[in-house]
DNA sequence: CGCCCCTTTGAAGCATATCAAACCGCGTGG
DNA sequence: CCACGCGGTTTGATATGCTTCAAAGGGGCG
């Protein structure tokens, strides 16, 4: 174990496989070459760009299954566990062996950005938190229950918020019957209310919550 | 003219070469299938999403000599002329001839969603407007001058703000002696001290403006 | 030539940030 | 194994940055 990273050897050609990260454990920085290419088999990664100030802003929460750090030269944010993690690592030569799946995967990966730009610039503390439980229960592929792998915080960079209004938006809509926070963490989600929650996701205004 | 919109036939073969939009004219619609691709010749475009309630976010802004309009399978924003313009519009078809090159744009556009994210989520107002400047300074190719083609609601719309406030930053930065206001519009930008407007656009706390 | 839209500025309001404090669980080290 | 401490979550009170509402001047476009 070095540095919160453990890793693993293949017994065949001697090449890293995969790698298990602790909570906050860098797995590539803002700048490096993007010499390679990652899948979450377990945990939760976020990818982080930081102010000179400190200030911090997550691009996206990578869960199981997803694979990132296809990038064109090197790596345009930091990546790191948001808990105990285990990742697939591979060099980047093989995925350009197979351009149309890249432009595939970057093209999805540009939607993401777009539509974080509209929930960023025009979205409300609470549709903000809606908008990012809608996302997590479709990704999680657990219905209508979720158990959050990141902290408050994480969710608040995510959102452009502080961890505080994540907290409170979370309280508004536990007391408006749309949904149950559960575990001794305060991180397991039960959504009750679907439909509603997707309308104030999309700002229909269906519903109208307010903070204070 | 139809709907805001002149077409000019090429000679040769029949097919549309370019258009003429005027203010306000719409490109493409969001949702509509990605048949054509399009260059900026004159003029400029603001790509945009709205929200069901009117709430408007604009993703990005079109040059002379940008492309725009490669997508996926349907358009992801609406594309409206921010003034007259003149557009190269052609088939996608031949466009996926170069996957290499398309690559390169959509990463491109990926890398400035990404920067649009960090900026709408944790900059300020008069980090925001002087980040929009500079960014408007290099791509207008005219340095230290320049002639915004686009009103004050557009950049507004751009940086997640309103109209008021980025009239009001623009102000601050003026009385600061950082840029000068010029021309009957009040959209003739001279930059004065690239350096220190810089510095404020990365947040690197070399100054600290405030809007009041 | 006229009108509508754009820009600017002021005053008041509101959403979210900041500061503060308490509780609790988990991991760590003794 | 247990105690301790640190980080995470929650809630309250206050502060502030930006929005909202209002109004006036001016220019470009039809």
């Amino acid at each position: 174990v070095i540095d919160g990273v453990t890793r693993g050897v293949s017994t065949i050609n001697g090449a890293t496989l995969w790698r298990k990260y602790r909570r906050d454990a860098e797995i590539f920085g803002e700048g490096e070459p993007a010499n390679s290419v990652y899948q979450v088999m377990s945990g939760a990664v976020r990818t982080v760009k930081l102010l000179p100030d400190g200030r911090r802003q997550v691009a996206t929460f990578l869960l199981p299954g997803d694979i990132f750090g296809i990038e064109r030269d090197v790596y345009q944010h930091t990546a790191e566990a948001t808990m105990k993690s285990t990742i697939w690592v591979a060099g980047r030569s093989k995925l350009f062996a197979e351009l149309p799946d890249v432009l595939e995967l970057v093209t999805r990966n540009l939607e993401h950005a777009e539509n974080h730009v509209l929930l960023l610039g025009r979205q409300n503390a609470i549709e903000k938190v809606t908008v990012f439980l809608i996302e997590m229960d479709r990704r999680l592929q657990s219905p209508n229950v979720l158990t959050l792998p990141m902290s408050r915080r994480d969710i608040a960079d995510y959102l452009g918020l502080t961890h505080e209004t994540v907290t409170r938006a979370l309280a508004v809509l536990r007391r408006s019957g749309l949904l149950g926070i559960n575990g001794k963490t305060g991180r397991e989600i039960v959504l009750y209310h679907r439909r509603e929650l997707t309308e104030l996701a999309g700002a229909t205004g269906a519903l109208d919550l307010k903070l204070v």
